[in-house]
DNA sequence: GACTAAGTTTTCCTATAGGATTTTTTAGCG
DNA sequence: CGCTAAAAAATCCTATAGGAAAACTTAGTC
């Protein structure tokens, strides 16, 4: 059993931070949906996962209860926790627009209240994606997107206004369009030929091409909130939202089609 | 010990739909929180809990992970549960201007794509209001606040957008706003006058004014949407709003004055 | 009066047993 | 051979007791 090993090293180290395990859990399996450990729709055994990971089963019903109230699981009644599906192309845009409502406001207002520690936070993450510009393969792609999750949520923490950014993380946007790129990165569908094709566009629109300009939108952006320009942060937020949709669009669709 | 006989005659009652009890327990504790039962800012302790819903600990857990997701309240690591503060001044005009960026576009989108089933749900959600009219004292305020959230909720639902749908839920706002309310209904805020001059503000702004004015307003948003006039739908629920912040707000301006 | 130390309480986590429901398998019948 | 129905297995949900760690309280000493 190669469990026993794990386990053993596992509660060595658990034991200095014993501080809230629930927690821990919950991050883990929200890390398994991730990166497809937990497929997509698939269905989520509760006893397994506890034996999994070596915890009794309460604290991963408690971290279950929360991914549903996340989204990210769903609950069927004496059936059982599953994953929920990909984005379908509807939920893809309706998610779009969605950041269309929010995100252009919480710009344009983070450049008129934004002070001091606003603006060092800012630039601080802009530094950090010019050091993910300068990773290569895998690497990088993982800390864009990390970098990209940081930058938004930055901002509409920035704008000040709590129920605007609450109802931003709730979204999970980058975790859910991280989810998608996976699936094509991982071969998940169907057809060879499709998944090198989506692989490719994978490789041409968002490591090179769309990460830089990413990055470079982002910087417009940082710049106008930097400099309180709150007309422009707007466009320019609006503008880089409308950017990624077009970026991100083939991968949905190479998803969705199938 | 007295457990021990309501225990046998929930048993039995339980039976016959023994489904989901956990989810029975989130909605528990969720009324509790909406009516003060559990004051707010108040520790919540999951044993008392468990033992007064004569439940084991397990469903409670999940409940109050749930509630933890939903912002209804707030857990400190190894220091339990505690039910959320009532809404700063900040807060209730953060969770307008929320709404703001929210529903106008939702009644719009609703006005555009809006078919048959949803005109149904949308004229008997209006003759339900008209029905609470009806009603006098405490259940017309109760029966005023329902309405509102499912009609708030409805063309939500109906925009189509299930981003936009979700995140609405999530904010609870209506919620937020009755917990406002009940607090000074209560004469929870400190002072006996001030409890009398608010008592006066509920029963003029909401109840007699307010309500009519409400259900006039929702009125107007419900028939620009069944005649699609998506315009029309959007400055009507835009001015609804607004005119809603006017009259809450000395209602949440009495409870952060103290 | 202030600080340290032991004791108490609280909170979180584990473990396991058992009841209920769904799903699968098997048997019987047309 | 196909369909219905009952039995078995798997799974989920709940209940309860108890142990470990942290936080809080109390007492004693300088």
């Amino acid at each position: 059993m190669p469990t026993k090993k794990s386990a053993s090293t596992r509660t060595a180290k658990r034991a200095p931070r014993r501080s809230v395990l629930s927690d821990e859990i919950y991050e883990m399996i929200k890390a398994m949906i991730f990166d497809h450990e937990i497929a997509p729709g698939s269905r989520v055994n509760i006893d397994a996962l506890a034996v999994q990971l070596d915890v009794s089963q309460t604290p991963v019903r408690e971290a279950l209860a929360r991914l549903e109230s996340d989204g990210l699981i769903a609950k069927e009644p004496l059936k059982g926790y599953k994953a929920t599906a990909l984005l379908s192309l509807k939920e893809f845009n309706d998610l779009f627009q969605f950041r269309l409502l929010i995100e252009p406001w919480a710009a344009e207002q983070a450049a008129k209240i934004v002070d001091n520690t606003g603006k060092t936070a800012l630039k601080a993450e802009m530094q950090s994606a010019k050091t993910a510009l300068k990773i290569s393969g895998d690497d990088q792609f993982q800390a864009l997107t990390e970098h990209d999750a940081r930058f938004h949520a930055l901002i509409a923490s920035i704008s000040g206004n709590q129920s605007v950014a609450d109802s931003y993380e709730r979204t999970h946007c980058h975790l859910h369009l991280f989810r998608l790129f996976m699936a094509n990165k991982l071969h998940l569908i169907e057809g060879e030929s499709r998944a090198k094709f989506v692989q490719d566009l994978f490789e041409e629109y968002y490591q090179v091409g769309s990460g830089q300009l990413a990055i470079k939108e982002h910087d417009v952006i940082a710049k106008a909130i930097i400099d309180q320009n709150s007309k422009a942060a707007r466009t320019a937020m609006h503008a880089h939202i409308e950017s990624s949709l077009k970026r991100f669009s083939p991968a949905a669709q190479a998803i969705n089609k199938k």
